[in-house]
DNA sequence: GTAGCTGCAAAGTATTTGCAATTAA
DNA sequence: TTAATTGCAAATACTTTGCAGCTAC
């Protein structure tokens, strides 16, 4: 574990939900200031191929958070912020069919609409 | 209505599920070969606009189809074939509230798993 | 000491923009 | 005619790769 790993673990940590690697760079330059942002993509790549960290995608860029049980995210179309959503309304286990023979592995849910301060700001 | 246009709409629908930009650009080439890849992207950003097409984003790259209504998508993991599906699991009305104050305006569903044809190669 | 990690610069993809030429109405 | 649309080239944003130097063990 080099400093630049354990950067980048902290600063996945700390950016909560759904950060992209620009902010997690920022944020891991805190701890380890000569970091690159080549060594997060790379650090990053790593931990989600060891399962430490999950990647998903919004919007076309990709989004990182800590590894934790399964769950979903409240996207706000105004200010980008995504926040967990720990409800499942899909019950389509691992191994289960769908449609025309699909065998299902996993699945991905997103809420979009408007967070608290979004709400109040545009009326 | 121009040639550009009318053969970037003909090429959205023979598409059918979430064809990207260069797959709509190749089709699009065979109604009007000469429809350069830039015009493309400008169409269907016309015509999401206008609410023609829809444009959702699967692993960093955007997917375009035909607007028509509320579906969701299975995703195979080998051959990343796109399909509708039906079925909707998310009971969340517009105008519905969850978690801490989120007004749902929208959502998406992606069921991830493998297509038929993937499951016989793949074992 | 050495295998693995890092940073830089450069390349690669997806997408957008500036602008002059073309086209539809 | 004339405003809108197009295509090219260049710019941008995000991400990946090549390579030589650095670091942890």
């Amino acid at each position: 574990m080099t400093k630049a790993r354990l950067a980048v673990l902290q600063a996945v940590a700390e950016a909560g939900c759904g950060a992209d690697a620009r902010r997690v760079h920022r944020l891991a330059e805190r701890v380890y200031p000569k970091i690159g942002l080549v060594t997060v993509y790379r650090t990053l790549e790593l931990m989600v191929r060891e399962g430490w960290v999950d990647r998903w995608y919004e919007g076309g860029v990709a989004r990182y958070e800590l590894a934790r049980p399964h769950h979903h995210h409240l996207v706000c179309l105004r200010c980008r912020s995504v926040v967990p959503w720990e409800d499942c309304p899909v019950n389509l286990p691992p191994g289960t069919k769908v449609g025309a023979g699909f065998l299902v592995t996993a699945h991905r849910v997103e809420i979009l609409g408007y967070c608290l301060a979004c709400q109040e700001v545009s009326g």
